[in-house]
DNA sequence: TCCAAAATCTCATTTTTTGAGACTTTTTTT
DNA sequence: AAAAAAAGTCTCAAAAAATGAGATTTTGGA
């Protein structure tokens, strides 16, 4: 596979492209003025509206263009799916609440973890890394916390495949140290970042699991050392706890058929 | 062009299509399971995940596939703009004339309900409350309808997530009276704000669902408990109903003029 | 450990997309 | 109303991508 073009659209995708930007600009345009967000060919752009409109994708308004019911049933679907999003934020508000502190939720990508939602607290402090970024596996509680979940088998093998940059002078540098803090994160059910990322910022990290008891995410909060101490984080590790599994719940739970009492 | 075969797919779509049987199935699937409900060659199924995958649009956890980031962005945004559609904002206006009070148009969102189209009357008593804004889900009509729509699971683990700040004297403080009135408002199809987010101001509030009958957005109708009682709020359940059945029509069904073809 | 199902890889073929340029239609300006 | 500009459509050869059968590897469960 050629994964090195990092920017190329493969002519699949442009299609779903051609719909995220007309949901960003929210309303109904013509095809030039989509055009002028897009920059293709003229007749590139004329000929994909044409396709997605014959297929019912989108409809049009005199010249304008707009998401066809296609679309919208579409993105219904997607939403309501996706309806277990509000409750995880709903838990991540009240994590925040509690402990007064940024809570992040973290997904293991091949390119590292990656926040996947997050709520902050209002204090001066904040970790500069917008939605969508990806962070270290070696040096965040998240990471290390994921590594953790990993058969030794897996874990090894990713411990010496991994760079193991010093970001600070606390960072795990070494594979033996790191492979033997997995096994003790293991063994607690919890993980710690001391300063390993960012000097002056500490986190704890739990796992939220599947239904079969697999790791899915890492529920993490994030502090600065001054006031957010790790003993403090260790205290918080019960509702912490009790959090993730209600995300777990939110996110794996079977339905059960509502009896209307 | 040769527009004559009729179920014809360019692979450009096809994007879209799997978009739509995962939207479908509501729930993650295999590429395997997911191939059941198309019936694709093997190796053309899962190309196109992978396509997906790599471009965002899936994500995976184990063998699971499910709408990424990016579509669910895309999805909120298409379902926001449809929201706002012209023949929409008629019926809201109508709803608004026939009631002679102030209609809006509200879908969930993780920070809470949020106001996307409304209809004012012009009595001096207004909402303060620009479109965009999100409110709580525990103390509206609209939050409540929403959350009544949930599977029990998820409806449960939200109530107990919200902090249930108690806004006016009639706020639901409680999670377990909370959730019972979820109960009912499911039974019943519709959901009553009795002076629970502002003292003197009543609401009542229909679902607008999809052609497959999901959820999409809240109707509702707010006033002045002094000139709107809730007993004429249920009066004008029937009304609100139609309206909503409109719009669900404007928006999702396919309009075939006459014939029953 | 072994086995069956699922996933991945390879590759020649077929199909589609691409986009420049000429041309037509529509809209705006004078 | 005429002229000019902008938007949209058509044609076509080249380039790129999708296709899907078959072989091979990986995976998850007994």
């Amino acid at each position: 596979m050629t994964y090195s073009d990092d920017d190329h659209m493969p002519p699949n995708v442009r299609v779903m492209y051609l719909l995220e930007v007309m949901a960003r600009i929210g309303q109904p345009v013509t095809p030039t003025e989509l055009n002028s967000h897009i920059g293709w060919p003229k007749q590139t752009i004329h000929r994909l509206c044409q396709t997605m409109l014959k297929a019912g994708i989108l409809e049009r308004h005199n010249r304008r263009l707009y998401p066809g019911r296609r679309a919208l049933m579409m993105a219904t679907g997607l939403v309501n799916q996706a309806a277990g999003r509000i409750g995880v934020h709903q838990v991540l508000q009240r994590v925040s609440r509690r402990f007064g502190e940024t809570v992040n939720f973290v997904r293991p990508e091949p390119q590292g973890m990656i926040y996947v939602d997050r709520v902050e607290t209002n204090w001066a402090f904040r970790v500069a890394l917008p939605i969508g970024t990806h962070v270290p596996f070696h040096c965040t509680a998240s990471g290390k916390l994921f590594m953790s979940s990993l058969s030794s088998a897996r874990r090894r093998a990713m411990v010496e495949a991994l760079p193991l940059d010093a970001l600070t002078p606390n960072t795990h540098t070494s594979p033996d140290s790191l492979a033997r803090e997995l096994v003790s994160i293991r063994k607690d059910g919890y993980s710690l970042d001391r300063e390993e990322f960012h000097t002056g910022m500490v986190a704890i990290a739990v796992p939220v699991t599947d239904a079969d008891g697999r790791f899915y995410a890492a529920l993490a909060v994030h502090g600065p050392s001054q006031r957010f101490s790790l003993e403090s984080a260790r205290d918080s590790f019960d509702g912490l706890c009790e959090a993730a599994g209600q995300i777990s719940t939110i996110l794996f739970e079977k339905d059960t058929p509502d009896s209307a009492g």
